[in-house]
DNA sequence: ATATGCCCTGAAATTGTTTTCAGGCACAGG
DNA sequence: CCTGTGCCTGAAAACAATTTCAGGGCATAT
């Protein structure tokens, strides 16, 4: 069918050990025979197959990165700061999508199994911590952007819960009392997080937890919009929100601005992620930025020490995050 | 090292032939051994290698998408319909990206000369036509969303051309003379296709072209509030905009809203792509609407078909689009 | 009793590459 | 002239699976 590496050797009149030599530029080869090798294989335009190289090797150089799926424009920065990284040390990546499904991100990971390739970083997995204990204490896995309370795997994300608290706070400096969140009824643990620090920020400032202030919703901008009405409906009406996601707090905005209500001023407005829309919406939203490059970078640094490591690094990186100060909240 | 199918075979006490029929689930295995062969896996934790599999069969049973980044949620549901139907029929896809960087797009369609993937499917591709033509004759590579002029490889796209004229022609329905466009510099080969829309759908009604009325940027909203400012800035102003992308759209919109433009009365603004923010943005924005997932569905069963045929199809489908109408249109 | 057919099994070939090992050759030093 | 050294080379093993082929065992038919 295709042209091996025997018709390279055939047409060039050297062993195929030769054409493997000049393949992977090794030195102890003759010029005469380089040239004939290359020439041969430019007049068949061979091209070595890889399942062949990979199975003698026993290595792809190839790391697949697990996303829910390729929507949320956010991983775009995680993915290329993983690109970046991984090219650098000769691996490529390659992006998979669960759709938030768990046995599918199962499958996936079937590629680790299967040698398919070298390792697997999930960025938001569905999988429970026990399971992913269990399959990072035998294979190359790490996580990205969340952690999993009780998981012993190798991970890089931020304090959620520290990043909920500053963005609070930042409310609560700026004369706030009555602060509204909007988060979803999925629990991710960035999710979680994020809700806890919004709590420690109004215990360490006396101010009680009133639960009618907290929104469930999903993770569309309608169910921010939905969740802003809510909060704005009830008698004690919220002076400031703090929504989990950018998501959220655009589509919160929304109804605000449909309400008439003077943003920044009236109510405050703080979201999370830094999206790109977070600076083209109008009023620009002030936000909790995350080091996203820096966290794909981190993982695949990590995660090929790790190839090469006989005891795997299963620790959890937290790296700095920042709030970005805009309209939103009177800055 | 790992856990290889011979020490499964001595394990249950069979030869390696019988533990492949069992894996691959074939009938003439008598039922002791199917089961002598299960627990043995299962005590082994055995996954077989899919190196050894596939270099044997010759086929990965993973299919390649390229794309420029996935910063363009857009390509999200093109994804999907890709996966969908690839998973259906046994294949896995798997996302790479390019960073718009032409070498890297050829690298990474290495994969499919190394047989590392069985297909790959260029979703706005870098390379050039005549490139891509030899390619595709000797590989199985289709492309979605964007043709390439003279390119003689499977497509699945849709008539840019026609979609900009409808979109151009729907604003001259609503009696506008003085239509803007907003486009970019960089030529992707749908960016042209829709200006030609534009000026067709001016000069069959008549209507002269302006070159004033074009504004070239790159693709950020950023660009798109330039655009909008420079065009409003003109002595006689358009009093309807058509941008290329919704992104663009957007970020004219920002400048309108800024400079108190009553957005739908007195200039109407058309969109293009439909994506997520279309409808977030206040006011809604009326726009063209591609059938992302049946793009996606198409392209991967023709890939697929042409896996298995003796001469590859490589025809170019072009797929109906639709106008989205909505308040910036005075909907 | 022998032949026929079916079910199941394992040895060995196969896939395309890398790597090991042994040896051929030329040249320098004794 | 002989030996050691270094460079280059090719045959063959290795990687982990699938598939082919031949045959053993058993039941049924003749």
């Amino acid at each position: 069918m295709s042209v091996t590496i025997k018709d390279v050797a055939h047409k060039a009149n050297v062993s195929i050990a030769t054409v493997s030599r000049v393949l992977n530029h090794k030195s102890n080869v003759s010029e005469d025979a380089v040239e004939a090798v290359n020439q041969a294989i430019k007049e068949l335009g061979y091209s070595p197959n890889f399942l062949g190289r990979d199975l003698r090797k026993s290595e792809t150089r190839r790391i697949l990165a697990i996303i829910a799926s390729t929507e949320q424009s956010f991983y775009s920065e995680v993915i290329r700061g993983m690109e970046e990284t991984a090219m650098s040390k000769g691996y490529d990546v390659l992006i998979a999508t669960t759709r938030d499904d768990p046995n599918h991100e199962m499958h996936l990971l079937g590629m680790l199994f299967s040698h398919s390739v070298d390792g697997a970083v999930l960025l938001g997995p569905k999988l429970d911590a026990k399971t992913i204990s269990e399959l990072a204490a035998n294979h190359n896995l790490a996580m990205c952007l969340e952690r999993l309370d009780g998981c012993k795997a190798l991970t890089v994300t931020i304090n959620n819960v520290q990043a909920g608290k500053d963005a609070v706070n930042y409310l609560i400096n700026k004369g706030r009392r009555r602060i509204g969140l909007i988060t979803t009824t999925q629990r991710a643990q960035s999710s979680v997080d994020r809700e806890l620090g919004y709590r420690q920020a109004l215990e360490e400032n006396g101010i009680p937890y009133d639960p009618s202030l907290v929104y469930y919703g999903t993770y569309g901008a309608d169910s921010g919009t939905r969740g802003c009405r809510e909060l704005m409906s009830l008698e004690k009406k919220p002076d400031a929100i703090f929504a989990i996601s950018d998501m959220l707090a655009i589509g919160a905005m929304n109804h605000a601005l449909a309400a008439g209500i003077k943003i920044g001023k009236e109510v405050l407005f703080f979201g999370f992620d830094d999206i790109q829309y977070s600076h083209i919406f109008i009023p620009h939203l002030s936000t909790v930025r995350q080091p996203c490059f820096m966290q794909g970078k981190l993982v695949i640094e990590k995660l090929i020490d790790n190839m090469r490591a006989e005891t795997p690094d299963t620790s959890t990186y937290m790296l700095p995050h920042s709030l970005i100060l805009r309209e939103t909240t009177g800055d």
